[in-house]
DNA sequence: TCATTGTTTTAGAATTAGTCTAAATCTACT
DNA sequence: AGTAGATTTAGACTAATTCTAAAACAATGA
């Protein structure tokens, strides 16, 4: 009857750096093993995004990536945005329905939401979803278990 | 280290209509028990909205009222999905960025969500989280848990 | 190098879900 | 009935996102 159940796991620490490409050449590689075609917008809004891991609005990026002294478009941020999505290097998070973001961490984790704040953190600790095909519906196959957990300030 | 678990437990079904009040009776003292004031529109919609289990959008509920013959403007609509939200008597689903989802039944449950078609179905077991407060961020309490398990069709 | 072709970017227009506004209508209460 | 507060309404408005069609760019091959 059990159709899912979680395990816990720690989080491996990414830990790279110990090889001496630039950031940019690793942002370039990045791109190109997924079959991007390497742009002067494309970097330097891969540059801004993967600089850390965070959550942010396309809008949000755009503002980052013009503070910089970039010229992009708005349009562009958004297809570049859309095609990091589609090769799978961030992954999209759905809070409300007013605004999109995008999570430079693609890996998969979940996520804390402030609905007093705003805040949007990620859990610590992972979730592994082992599902048991049979109990997904009738033809499809798992793509990605999206866990939001919405928390409210305690004494608002 | 653990601070989410999962256990399962069957969805108990809903054994109503074994007293004698009608459809319309036992809406307005759904309403009137959440301290919701009775109009027609509200009832309406109310009674659109709770014939069955289903995740509408505003728009599709708003079809639907008008469908019945009552007048009512797409700002009730919306007015009163966010009353009942707020009340706790429908939940809000962010699948996309495009559109909210009503659900109308606002018990805790999840949810499989067709990335190929669209569809949009319950999961039939439930998974009870147990948080242990203390690790959520602090000074917040539970909300609530979204859990949207993403699927493709197997053959596309 | 130049021409050709396909890809990418751009500004701004278009779309669309949802919110806001201010007036009109209702409802409840005296 | 009269008043005050709540609710509804149509349509204007907002903001995120997509679309469009032209311009810029990149890659390829003669």
């Amino acid at each position: 009857m059990e159709i899912l159940s979680f395990s816990i796991y720690t989080l491996q620490m990414d830990s790279k750096n110990d090889n001496p490409t630039t950031q940019q050449e690793r942002i370039d590689s990045l791109l190109s093993s997924c079959g991007i075609n390497l742009t002067k917008q494309r970097r330097v809004i891969a540059d801004t995004l993967f600089a850390k891991n965070q959550h942010v609005t396309a809008d949000q990026l755009f503002d980052a990536v013009k503070g910089s002294g970039a010229r992009v478009s708005k349009a562009t941020v958004y297809n570049t945005l859309g095609l990091f999505v589609k090769k799978g290097l961030v992954r999209e998070i759905f809070i409300d329905a007013s605004r999109t973001f995008y999570d430079s961490n693609a890996s998969h984790h979940h996520h804390f939401y402030n609905v007093d704040t705003g805040d949007l953190i990620d859990v610590k600790d992972r979730l592994a979803p082992h599902f048991v095909s049979h109990e997904l519906p009738a033809g499809t196959a798992m793509d990605v278990v999206d866990l939001v957990i919405r928390v409210r300030n305690c004494n608002p």
